[in-house]
RNA sequence: CGCGGGAUGGAGCAGCUCGGUAGCUCGUCGGGCUCAUAACCCGAAGGUCGUAGGUUCAAAUCCUGCUCCCGCAACCA
């Protein structure tokens, strides 16, 4: 094997709020599966994911749940690594956001741009409410008034870094639009016309109101807020100022950046930015993937659609779910995931296709040749068509694999799979196998086959890693016979190879009986009992609730909030003079069926302005299920305005 | 008129850049075969290519209007 150079690959950091799910899977598995390709290839590869540790939202549920932010998420990225291991991840590296050398070069990588006056402290005049203690910009206030309580704002200067992004407008267009690097092509205008072109704002790169991240080393009050944090990661697991590690001299720069396309943002204007202000060489390739959706619905735990990426693996392997969601998910966009679909994909392409040719194939040659083949030979015109593409895959896939089409590189594979399938029907060995003159085209017509598998089998080994291995011991052929620079060959396994019959590679699936037991298992028990635990976790004291002032009140009229497609205006008799509440429900609720109703509602919120209008209090409603919320409403006979405690 | 994507036989998709036979996978039905994991192979049924116009000898493919879905952004107090 030739060296071919270097490829550095990377998923982005997951945050570890929760567990990972089938989506965090899918990012992983396609780099890893990609990783494993290029170094089958023969490039030195270096294949790096991790987790970004940092943030309010850790800090609040580590809170929650009385323990130390570091303590909440060590569990959590134990459980992201654990996966990985259960799913043949071949990461190279696995950086954490709370590693200390992540920390030294994010305070560096900060110093520096502050130093070159990329980073300034906040200096222009920020509206700032004293009672609110909150910040605005001018594009928030409402009639230069706080947008939440309505009261004066008064200048201040925030204290916050930002970073002057503002500057690299036109080159990171230039960049976009101009290179190959953002993939699919589509997401250019989309990232041009949305974010570039209406103006870039500097963004804030440091937080003084958590202290759950790096602190700033000149400033130590300030944390370091997001995106500077988080996008570090993938040259600070190089080494780039940290001692831990030193090979970002040999990696840098990356070749493959993915991510689902809800960073790409992130990815394509201010990572490129970041690097043009440390003079470093730019990325090669971002690929942003669409997501896996359930029943249509993006995957979120708040639906509680989640699939359990260790359920699916420990009931089909860790191949079958990694084939189904690579297979299933088409460039760019998003793909569909239910049971029923994973099922049937591993039943006809897995169980079926490429099992069944194995199976068989191995079978034939055991049963007519006692498992080593002669070495007498009859070629045929009947064999070219399968021969030749099979001596073609090789050079068709590769391309595929530099543009993250993984998706059409196994359907590549699997037209030659269905080929061979249909080579056994033409050719009849079982009929060969009657008449002994014919031995030598039987020969051919097993070899042929034989070589198929090697070649398909070799080419799949980077997206099945460990079912591929149990195919070349059935076919007879050794790890070596299957590398990269020979899967180009057709011929390459002995003339007298013999095979061993094994275990079925992939068991076929009863779809209805796995779907009922699937059901029953995926119920959502789970994430109510975390919740409960939450829930015990963060009690308040009923001085606190007494806080809270609700009231029964009438919707005496209802619209809809006009360009708000989730709001709705009402007017609410609260027994003193009646107020306007603004509510999110417009999605559940016509206005007519809310006119005349009883409701509950929150007294005492500090107003706020939603879509220019004034909202005076919160009504009370709750999920119920999937996506539904419902209203809370009170017996009819209930005065306006009674306190409810 | 905030930005973008989509609407193709029962389901999921390709085709549209460079107009001229609507293709693939799954499902359904019929047949073949028996080496194989009731798998494999062949064939058939099934599509006004969202809608209304326009350009053209000819449009799924180009142009215009409209409807509906889906993301992003704003907004769920």
């Amino acid at each position: 094997m030739n060296n071919k150079g270097k490829y550095y690959i990377t998923t982005p950091i997951y945050y570890p709020s929760g567990n990972p799910h089938i989506g965090h899977c899918y990012t992983t598995v396609a780099c890893d599966t990609i990783a494993r390709f290029k170094r089958m290839e023969g490039y030195d590869v270096m294949f790096l994911t991790g987790t970004d540790e940092h943030g309010l939202k850790i800090e609040q549920k580590a809170k929650a749940a009385g323990v130390t932010p570091k303590e909440y998420v060590d569990p959590i990225v134990a459980n992201f690594k654990r996966l990985w291991e259960v799913m043949d991840v071949s990461c190279d590296r696995f950086i954490r956001t709370t590693d200390p050398a992540h920390v030294k070069t994010v305070q560096a990588v900060f110093k520096k741009l502050y130093d070159k006056g990329y980073i300034y402290k906040g200096e222009y005049v920020g509206k700032y409410c004293t009672p609110c203690e909150s910040f605005w910009t001018e594009s928030q206030l409402v009639d230069g008034k706080c947008p939440d309580c309505g009261r004066e704002v008064i200048d201040a200067k925030e204290e916050a870094y930002f970073l002057k992004v503002s500057d690299f407008a036109d080159r990171v267009e230039k960049f976009l639009t101009e290179t190959d690097y953002l993939k699919p092509r589509s997401r250019i205008n989309e990232m041009v016309n949305n974010f570039i072109k209406p103006g870039l704002e500097d963004l804030c790169v440091s937080r003084t109101s958590f202290t759950w991240g790096i602190p700033v080393e000149f400033d130590p009050k300030h944390v370091v807020y997001v995106w500077v944090d988080a996008l570090t990661n993938y040259i600070s697991a190089l080494g780039y100022e940290n001692d831990t590690y030193n090979d970002f001299e040999k990696y840098w720069p990356a070749d493959m950046h993915m991510t689902a396309k809800e960073i790409v943002r992130f990815h394509s204007i201010v990572w490129i930015i970041m690097l043009m202000m440390l003079e470093l060489p730019l990325p090669k390739k971002l690929y942003g993937h669409g997501w896996i959706t359930f029943n249509d619905a993006k995957m979120s735990k708040s639906v509680g659609n989640v699939i359990d990426p260790f359920v699916l693996v420990g009931r089909y392997g860790s191949d079958a779910v990694r084939y189904q969601i690579l297979r299933d998910m088409p460039y760019g966009s998003d793909s569909n995931f239910s049971n029923e679909i994973m099922i049937n994909r591993i039943n006809s392409d897995l169980a079926n296709d490429l099992g069944n040719l194995v199976s068989r194939t191995v079978a034939m040659a055991d049963k007519y040749f006692g498992g080593t083949l002669p070495s007498e030979r009859e070629a045929a015109p009947l064999d070219d068509e399968l021969v030749g593409m099979a001596r073609a895959l090789r050079d068709t896939v590769s391309p595929l694999i530099d543009e993250a089409q993984l998706s059409q590189a196994l359907a590549e594979i699997f037209k030659v799979i269905s080929r061979a399938n249909k080579y056994i029907d033409e050719t009849e060995p079982w009929v060969l196998g009657k008449a002994p003159e014919k031995r030598a085209r039987l020969a051919s017509v097993l070899y042929n086959l034989l070589e198929t598998i090697r070649i398909c089998s070799g080419l799949l080994f980077p997206f099945m890693p460990k079912t591929m291995p149990a195919v070349w011991e059935q076919i007879g052929a050794s790890k070596e016979l299957c590398e990269y620079d020979i899967l180009g060959e057709f011929g390459k396994l002995p003339e007298n190879v013999t095979v061993h019959k094994g275990a079925v590679l992939f068991p076929r699936i009863d779809v209805e009986k796995e779907i009922e037991e699937l059901n029953a298992l995926l119920a959502p028990k789970k994430e109510k009992r975390e919740d409960e635990d939450l829930d015990r976790a963060n009690v308040i004291t009923i001085d606190q609730f007494s806080e809270i002032k609700l009231r029964s009140g009438e919707i005496t009229a209802c619209e809809k909030v006009p360009k708000a497609d989730k709001l709705l205006k009402l007017t609410v008799d609260d027994g003193r003079g009646g107020r306007q509440i603004v509510s999110g429900i417009a999605k559940w609720y016509k206005p007519e069926e809310l006119v005349g109703r009883k409701i509950v509602f929150v007294a005492n919120l500090a107003p706020a302005k939603l879509r220019g209008e004034l909202s005076e209090g919160m009504i009370l409603a709750c999920d119920a299920g999937e996506d539904d919320v419902r209203v809370l409403f009170l017996d009819k006979d209930v005065p306006n305005g009674s306190t409810i405690r």
